[in-house]
DNA sequence: TTCATTTGGTTCCATTTTGGAACCGATTGG
DNA sequence: CCAATCGGTTCCAAAATGGAACCAAATGAA
């Protein structure tokens, strides 16, 4: 299978690879919730070549991921759509297992301050139903309605 | 920069995404917490091609995501380690974002029922202080232990 | 008004990664 | 003993990435 097949599967997280799962996108995105706009930013704090970047963020415009909106004649910003909001939760889970388990003992370089109660958190993944922490151990997968009924992968 | 030069920056996110960011990483371990262990499985379930399934588990298992356990002579199987267990959130916060935004009007394909409560659940990125769940407007970003203290974007 | 600079790209080319297939040794089951 | 399976490796073509040069439009300073 191609690269570019993987949006086809019939599984959520592989179409959330197919928007967010090669190389630089999640950065772009990841310095866009720090709140980079222009292009020469992106470009000057990930490094990356600008073909690439250019391509990338295209492409999250077509998507839906960002909007493109001129600040004066020609020059434009990229900016969240509440789709690009709603990956805040990748981000998190990703810094909070970076934190976690790559450290290199050396601590978190950033902490998430909640607003609300004032206190530096760990993002924590719960159940919207109950409120209590979710882990592999208490989850299971069942057939939603989305699923095609011959399962692909039989 | 060279993406091979990701990991070295000192941020969370970026560390993570040098473990699991490229193209058919997230897929493997996505496959694994659905209870694939077997090289043979992977690769059929995912269809990539040997090669690059090889190196890609031959990774994870250095990182400490896998271990590597034969179950016969010659013949292995990959388990999680805590490490890898831990990526599952990542996991769930992509399939909330796959099924709420790249449905196509189907609904999701899978469903996840928490254990203890008995329902189907939406994963929701919560604040561990308070409970409370958290978007990217009600959370500020701080300077942590880990920070360098001539900050490298300056 | 002119001219250098900034912005937001595109084009070209070398290097690296991916995709597809063939091949292979060790182990297993019949 | 023999065929099939498992867990790879090797080879090659195609695609993506990395680095640099180039470019047109808009801006800003003189």
């Amino acid at each position: 299978m191609k690269w570019e097949n993987v949006g086809e599967m019939n599984c959520s997280v592989a179409r959330t690879l197919s928007v967010i799962g090669d190389r630089w996108t999640m950065l772009i995105i990841r310095n866009a919730f720090m709140g980079t706009r222009r292009f020469a930013d992106f470009q000057s704090q990930l490094g990356m070549t600008k073909h690439l970047l250019s391509g990338r963020l295209k492409r999250l415009v077509e998507v839906g991921v960002f909007t493109r909106e001129a600040y004066q004649q020609g020059r434009y910003e990229y900016r969240f759509t509440a789709m690009g909001d709603a990956l805040y939760p990748v981000l998190l889970s990703m810094a909070a297992w970076g934190d976690r388990w790559l450290d290199e003992g050396k601590g978190a370089p950033v902490v998430f301050v909640h607003k609300e109660c004032g206190k530096p958190m760990t993002p924590t993944m719960t159940c919207s139903e109950c409120g209590e922490p979710v882990t592999v151990h208490n989850v299971i997968p069942a057939p939603g309605p989305g699923l095609m009924t011959i399962n692909e992968k039989a």
